[in-house]
RNA sequence: GCGGAUGUGGCGGAAUUGGUAGACGCGCUAGACUUAGGAUCUAGUUCUUUCGGGAGUGGGGGUUCGAGUCCCUUCAUCCGCACCA
């Protein structure tokens, strides 16, 4: 109620309206109709020119169109497209749309409509938005994921990942064919060879734990499984189901991946999410012996050099040797373990269970550095998908293992002495009850037995002598350990790309030749999935089956592929989107990559980034593109909230049972009073401002700017409602200004508004670079308070402004320089230039500060030497008044700045 | 717990290398025009004051002629990760 009423009024302007009146409506009509109809940001692949690249997130097109956070990251690189094609840069910028996803295939489940239908209808509404914000895209390059003719070639990457493997000496990806088999591999028959070949193919085929919901009958991304480990759609609690999947190796990739960072310009906090996700960590693989078998459990340690104060071990409950570890008495206890660890979600076993548990085994492995028994336990607190999901616990140098070890009454040995200030805590910690992660010097850290001695060394020296000593005496070997693991690639859905891919009736896998991509998606009448957890493509008998010339049967993967996908690589169709003969031009792709200016939100900081990255890397192995890296500068745009209200209790309100009084806020119905808050726009709230109720209110030019002038692009803020007035106003005082001929005159201009001028061009040219939107319009606002100020302005001052006015108000720029005479599109003009020493100054006015507080001003020409300045500051009234006419103590004088008397 | 960020008027936010804190905008106050004003224009607007000043950028301390900015410390909020061995 609040946020609509205001701007429902101000968009029913009064008919009876001046001439003068700024009738944005028909002025953005008039140059969306013009842009579109001569084409003008259309790019030509001309290589004579320097080439920019500034690329939107394209969006998933939801049924429920815009919101105001999609304009946000769009006018930003709109405006540097503008500014940068104003330049003299060729520049591309393009729009697509991410159309594979669930929510057009649950519709067509409910209503039986093809999900292509409702995706060109959501692309439709998205489209006619956008261009309603005047942005300026080639529309002639727009992709859509589920085109065919897009899929065709995303279908033609996989397959050259499913071509590819990953030579980990010259640390790049090879094509399978290159790859040796070794000759007692190859002596072992063609099976064994072909093993070793999927064993190192990129995409492989295999075994996968999903979650799957029973109630949707479908299966689930990580990120749809709440934190109670429900689905976030019918709230039914997911399993765990295995199913053949299809993964793809990324984790070969994680030095690679981690190295290019190092070259790009993204925020560090985005780059930090990227290396924390790859997760790498430096350390040593051991062998330990276990007792009275010949099996060896092995674990990975960041801290070899703590092998010393190895008092246990513990395997985590899906441990594949725990069976033959558990003894018969203790069987029953570790099977009961297991079954409840079981119950628990990955998810819940951090959250719920803070209390550590776990059992002991009934077996002993034997300490490779002291060939001490230790014990054996179980314990979910200990991984299986990270390291080798079994651990050597030093209760007195980790905590985790402090807290067990405390837990069951195990000892808790020091073996390394703080080096700590704190005498109280290195007691505790040399006793035994304290826990010390950090450096020091070794103690008991030695056996006559096997030879190892660390005693006196240091964190650092302690870890390589180790693991020299390991390497030696061959019980294990230094080693790095990745977090990331292998993508799962497929889905169980109806719309997302068909995996080019035939299983055949005796076991074998092939692919389909490029010549005969794209498979399609079938059309099917009924969009519900398969009954035992298979897409819905195992019910398109007619597309499923198969059979080659010889007579043999098949199937084709049910799966799709996930959404990630189709946005791994859309920015290299953007080059060359209608060539159906290669995915682009190597040569159109040697001129336009890497991606100059990437702008969208922080949400895919990881996922989306890391995909593509990983996918350009193996495209640049193999020859296909030209870069390492995809993206060079990478910026993240904050995201817009809205007020929203709660009661004294912290219950949210509906925005539309919310009154305001005297600055207070009130309950509609109950008269409680409320709090505002800031929270994310939601419909729950009723918070959600929609972007066309803000072009029909005040025009796009107003929503553009103002969602510039809200503050910097990259940080969270909330829209304020008001704050559309402003520069809507501002844009008023413009074309009231600046199509009013009454305002020129053809004399020489006058001296401050040459001056404020050429301070604008300068600044908001910069301002752009910077991506600092909202101070160059704060100078825009600046120059044109002085003109109308001023009340005249030359034709070629108003030109110029028009120029710096035109990529953040594009619409009405171009009003501007079409009454001023020229009947060319501002988009294709020059920026203009400013000359530096129009901004030179020959006096300044002074600051004097006496004791550091401001006191008086006075003007000094800036070639005034420093003595006579002092002279005149010093005999000034004010200045006399607190010296009392005596000799300062200091006298600091900053050319150009300011002044500064010490009495 | 770890990692990243942010704290400035009533509000959104400005402030290259330390150099006039609060640009620009909203809101508010007063005035003008007006039948009217949620239109437009003009002036004012950090707080406080005994009208000399005084205080002031989350809190405390430090460096400096001078600190929103640099250093130490502390608090709060937001985001991401979270038993990663």
């Amino acid at each position: 109620m609040l946020n609509k009423s205001k701007i429902q009024l101000i968009s029913h302007p009064d008919t009876d309206v001046e001439h003068m009146e700024y009738k944005f409506a028909n002025i953005e009509k008039r140059w969306q109709d013009y842009w579109e109809k001569n084409k003008t940001f259309r790019t030509e692949d001309d290589f004579s020119k320097p080439k920019f690249y500034v690329l939107d997130m394209f969006p998933y097109p939801s049924g429920s169109g815009l919101h105001v956070g999609h304009p946000e990251g769009y006018t930003a690189t709109d405006i540097v497209a503008r500014y940068k094609r104003m330049k003299g840069f060729n520049v591309l910028h393009p729009m697509g749309w991410d159309a594979f996803g669930l929510p057009a295939e649950q519709y067509a489940i409910e209503t039986g409509t093809q999900p292509s239908i409702t995706t060109q209808k959501n692309c439709d509404n998205f489209r006619r938005q956008i261009k309603s914000l005047g942005l300026g895209y080639d529309w002639d390059r727009e992709v859509n994921t589920t085109d065919p003719g897009y899929f065709k070639w995303t279908q033609w990457i996989f397959i050259r990942l499913y071509n590819t493997w990953f030579d980990e000496n010259l640390q790049k990806g090879r094509p399978i064919d290159e790859l040796e088999i070794p000759a007692e591999i190859e002596a072992e028959g063609s099976e064994a060879a072909n093993n070793f070949i999927e064993d190192k193919r990129l995409a492989y085929y295999d075994d996968a734990q999903v979650w799957w919901c029973p109630n949707c009958k479908i299966v689930c991304a990580n990120e749809e499984v709440m934190n109670d480990g429900n689905h976030e759609k019918c709230g039914n609690t997911v399993e765990r189901k295995n199913l053949k999947q299809w993964m793809l190796r990324i984790p070969l990739y994680a030095e690679r991946l981690l190295d290019g960072l190092g070259n790009v310009d993204w925020p560090e906090g985005v780059k930090d999410m990227q290396r924390n996700w790859i997760g790498r960590s430096t350390g040593a693989e051991v062998d330990f012996q276990v007792e009275g078998s010949d099996e060896t459990l092995r674990v990975f340690t960041t801290r070899p050099d703590t092998l010393f104060g190895a008092t246990y071990m513990v395997v985590s409950p899906e441990h594949p040797l725990l069976e033959k570890l558990t003894t018969e008495e203790e069987k029953n206890r570790v099977d009961a373990y297991v079954a409840q660890a079981g119950l628990k979600s990955e998810l819940d076993r951090s959250d719920l269970s803070k209390e550590k548990s776990g059992v002991f085994t009934g077996t002993y492995a034997l300490n490779p550095v002291n060939n001490k028994q230790i014990p054996i336990w179980v314990a979910d607190y200990v991984l299986m998908g990270y390291g080798t999901g079994a651990i050597m616990a030093v209760p007195c140098h980790d905590t985790r293992d402090f807290e067990f070890a405390t837990a069951f009454s195990l000892p808790i040995p020091c073996i390394l002495d703080p080096n700590t200030d704190d005498k109280e805590l290195r007691e505790q910690v040399l006793k035994g009850k304290a826990c010390w992660t950090g450096d020091g010097s070794y103690v008991n850290s030695a056996s006559k037995e096997t030879g190892l001695d660390i005693n006196g060394q240091s964190k650092e020296q302690g870890i390589a002598t180790t693991i020299k000593w390991l390497e030696e005496n061959k019980l294990g070997t230094e080693a790095i350990n990745y977090k990331i693991r292998d993508w799962l690639f497929s889905r169980q859905r109806y719309w997302g790309e068909p995996f080019p891919v035939i299983h055949w009736e005796d076991g074998e896998i092939t692919l389909l030749e490029d010549d005969a991509l794209p498979l399609q998606l079938p059309e099917m009448e009924k969009y519900e999935p398969g009954s035992h957890g298979e897409s819905p493509l195992a019910n398109a008998e007619q597309w499923l089956h198969v059979t080659d010339s010889k007579g043999r049967k098949g199937r084709r993967e049910t799966n799709t592929m996930p959404q990630w996908a189709g946005s791994c690589w859309y920015y290299l169709r953007y080059i060359d989107p209608r060539n159906d003969q290669e995915p682009f031009s190597g040569e159109k792709e040697k001129y336009w990559m890497p991606v100059d200016l990437y702008i969208g939100g922080a949400e895919h900081a990881v996922l989306h980034l890391l995909y593509s990255r990983f996918w350009h890397k193996v495209l640049f192995d193999l020859g296909i593109v030209s870069t390492d890296e995809p993206y060079t500068r990478l910026f993240n745009q904050g995201m817009i909230l809205a007020f929203a209200y709660e009661t004294e209790t912290g219950a949210k309100v509906s925005s539309d049972l919310v009154e305001e009084k005297e600055g207070k806020y009130f309950h509609t119905e109950t008269r409680e009073p409320l709090k505002q808050i800031v929270a994310k726009m939601s419909k729950s709230l009723k918070n959600v401002v929609n972007p066309d109720d803000v072009v029909t209110g005040f025009g796009a030019d107003s929503l553009r700017l103002y969602e510039m002038f809200l503050g910097p692009l990259d940080a969270v803020k909330p829209w304020v409602e008001n704050g559309v007035k402003g520069v809507y106003n501002f844009l008023n005082k413009v074309y009231k200004f600046f199509v009013d001929p009454s305002k020129y005159h053809d004399g020489e201009e006058d001296q401050e508004v040459l001056k404020s001028l050429h301070a604008t061009i300068k600044k908001v040219g910069f301002d752009v670079e910077a991506l600092h939107f909202n101070t160059a319009i704060s100078q825009m606002m600046i120059f044109t308070n002085l003109v109308v100020k001023k009340g005249k302005i030359t034709r070629e001052s108003a030109a110029a402004f028009a120029r710096v006015l035109g990529p953040f108000a594009p619409h009405l720029a171009e009003e501007v320089w079409n009454f001023l005479g020229n009947n060319t599109s501002i988009a294709k003009a020059d920026w203009p230039e400013y000359d530096e020493s129009m901004l030179k100054e020959d006096s300044h006015e002074y600051p004097v500060m006496i004791n550091g507080k401001l006191r008086f001003k006075i003007m000094l020409p800036l070639d005034m030497a420093d003595e006579e300045i002092r002279k005149e500051v010093l005999s000034h009234e004010t200045a006399l008044k607190w010296t009392n006419g005596n000799d300062p103590k200091r006298f600091i004088h900053v050319p150009k700045k300011i002044i500064n008397i010490v009495v």
